[in-house]
DNA sequence: CCGTTATAGTTACAGTTGAAACCATTTGCA
DNA sequence: TGCAAATGGTTTCAACTGTAACTATAACGG
């Protein structure tokens, strides 16, 4: 067996990042393992992609968005928005029509099809977050709530 | 302008996800906005994607791991470092050898001039880091740190 | 009105990504 | 030994992503 790796330069040569207690790069760790852990549920069972998944939570909430208003809500870019309404619209989990009055806009809700299957994967994606939060006493909890929203940028 | 928009359904019924209050989309927001503002920094002036400056990073603090270690390191997977590496080593940024006693393995260093870049992404990563903190008081700096120990799967 | 500009949404293209198959080498063990 | 299984690493293929170009409709300004 080799022997444990040494860090090979001293720190004050080169200052190399502590990958491991860098902010952004932690975030990133522990945002892609929850994510892919909700995504793993029901990626297989309803072939849904994490896109697609957003833009339903966002229906399910609000009546009658348009592509842009889910845009917004989701922090998705247009494009990625008009490709997961392509595929929901398709499978039938979302009824697309047009404003009354603006014919560029869609008005988007959820069908029952749609919503059969947000109130299956809604409560998968809450037993997540609770698993994640049991990590943290009350305390802690309460405190990164209160940083993270610190954090978002303000439009969203 | 149109009213402002109302939840349509009662929250009973069908108990949709506010998505703007939910732990793994925050983080995925905040993860991505962070990561994004880092990569801009360096990403056209040295023309060095994410995986790769993370690769870069990790041989910094440590000379001759294999391309194994560096994935376990960086959280990513074999292929994705595999393709970093190939890109690294073609710029000239990374030195690839085989490893003595196990044609499978190589030993990865960087090169003078993949130190070079080292040395001037780093301090610029750490500054995009001090901009984050900058949000956050002292007391919510260290609850941060500490929650994010606790949340960071065991194997990083 | 009519031409310019802006907006909603889609399409095309090129680059990225991940899963699985693959090759070479090494290890384990009968 | 020698052969099956494991390991390090690359390649392949299909899906996904972002940017820019595009179409259709609406708003604005003279």
């Amino acid at each position: 067996m080799p022997a444990k790796r040494q860090p090979a330069r001293p720190p004050a040569e080169h200052a190399p990042l502590e990958l491991e207690h860098f902010l952004p790069y932690q975030l990133s760790i522990v945002s892609n393992t929850v994510s892919q852990a909700i995504a793993d549920d029901y990626q297989r069972r309803f072939d849904l992609g994490v896109t697609e998944w957003r833009v339903m939570a966002v229906l399910a909430r609000f009546d009658g968005l348009s592509a842009r208003e889910v845009a917004e809500r989701t922090a998705m870019d247009k494009v990625a928005v008009s490709r997961a309404l392509a595929r929901l619209v398709e499978a039938g989990r979302v009824d697309r029509a047009t404003h009354d009055g603006d014919k560029r806009r869609s008005v988007l809700n959820l069908s029952e099809a749609g919503w059969a299957i947000h109130d299956q994967v809604a409560p998968m994606a809450r037993q997540r977050e609770r698993e994640l939060l049991a990590k943290l006493d009350a305390e802690e909890q309460a405190w990164l709530e209160r940083i993270l929203g610190k954090l978002m940028p303000p439009e969203h």
